[in-house]
DNA sequence: ATCCAACTAGTAATTAACTCA
DNA sequence: ATGAGTTAATTACTAGTTGGA
């Protein structure tokens, strides 16, 4: 086709964004010495590597101040109405083909990246939450130290008071509601043994500062 | 190049997947009725919607059978070696050149379905930790109400024990260590004070069943 | 130290399936 | 139901980086 007659070098290369990604771990390749270098390509009629300039189609990049104006038309809508893109075909010497092609390619752009994003905060929300119930767990620990301090404490100031109530009527009396939330899921931290010191940690240790990637589908 | 003589359809299309990131209410974008369609591409001279076959270059897409042996092999080793590249395309008659690019799109692919997989198993991890916290909340919840429930017993049944030590000793004593967790992002559950009671929900309730996304970059 | 072939990220363009008016 | 645009997936290309001989 060889649109576009202009032609700049190219736009800054962005930060190598989801490079954390690639831990496949799972392999080694060590290999890859290449030898047998069999000039690959006379086979077709030699047209191979290069694709000799048939004085059409060399998907030449855009140039800045086109990506410029794309990208600001992109910023102020995410979506291209016809008008739109008449008017930037117009202005940028493009096929409203060409426009309407890279406001797709943009929008898919913009939806990995916004999965990137949401990711990021997601980590950054559960770290919280696990900071949280670390602390609650301390907590706990400690009320069940001091419920059990002041029930020797009473057992021995004072004779009275035999078998009546002393701290076996955990998790049966309800002090406030909310108390049906655990209906899914495995019941981890169970909350039912009020004397059960070590909570069983279960899913919290991993925390995602470095990810593991199983295996690759 | 028209690489390739083989034809076949076309591989199955798989489920639309991360089609809950286009959640963008930001902006509505209701117009969009196309008049004036003015038979674009009358301009750089009619070569516009199909590239009028130039006996070269259609991008004519990989058979079936190419596609199943590039896949089996992309499972057993992401990574191609120069053996397997000049393998593959004798058995498959592809230039080593599309088996490489094949390759490369491949573990592009396969690097943002990681990212999509990291991301669900993170959103269940949140879940758990925060029907965790929850629980966790409710016990200390109840412990305190138990704290308290005794301390006015003891008040009431034994008429010793001036101003010992009730309550008020919280958060002070350390029954273990692991008490350091908390020191960056803001303090949100504080944990400090026993008898406050509603615990100050902050980062607990979003859930992220469904996202929210504020805007685009 | 240079070169070369692989890699990566980004981009352009095409195709098929979908949606909706 | 026909046809417009859209998404998802693909194929290919460009430019920059890296590691081994």
């Amino acid at each position: 086709m060889d649109w576009n007659g202009t032609f700049k070098p190219f736009v800054s290369r962005p930060q190598p964004s989801l490079n954390f990604l690639y831990n496949y771990d799972c392999d080694q390749f060590p290999g890859m010495e290449m030898k047998n270098r069999v000039l690959t390509g006379a086979a077709h009629g030699g047209l191979v590597p290069a694709m000799v300039d048939k004085n059409e189609q060399k998907k030449k990049p855009l140039s800045s101040d086109q990506l410029d104006s794309l990208e600001r038309s992109f910023q102020e809508e995410i979506k291209l109405d016809p008008d739109r893109k008449m008017r930037l075909s117009r202005e940028l010497g493009l096929q409203p083909r060409q426009i309407a092609v890279w406001f797709q390619n943009r929008r898919a752009r913009w939806k990995t990246k916004q999965l990137e994003r949401l990711y990021d905060t997601l980590k950054h929300d559960y770290d919280v939450v696990s900071r949280e119930k670390q602390k609650l767990q301390d907590e706990v620990m400690k009320l069940k130290g001091m419920l059990i301090e002041q029930a020797t404490r009473n057992q021995v100031g004072s004779t009275e008071m035999s078998g009546e109530e002393t701290i076996e009527s955990t998790s049966v009396g309800t002090p406030n509601k909310a108390t049906v939330v655990a209906n899914s899921e495995q019941p981890v931290g169970e909350c039912n043994y009020v004397f059960n010191v070590e909570y069983n940690p279960a899913v919290s240790s991993p925390y995602w500062g470095t990810v593991q990637l199983p295996c690759y589908p």
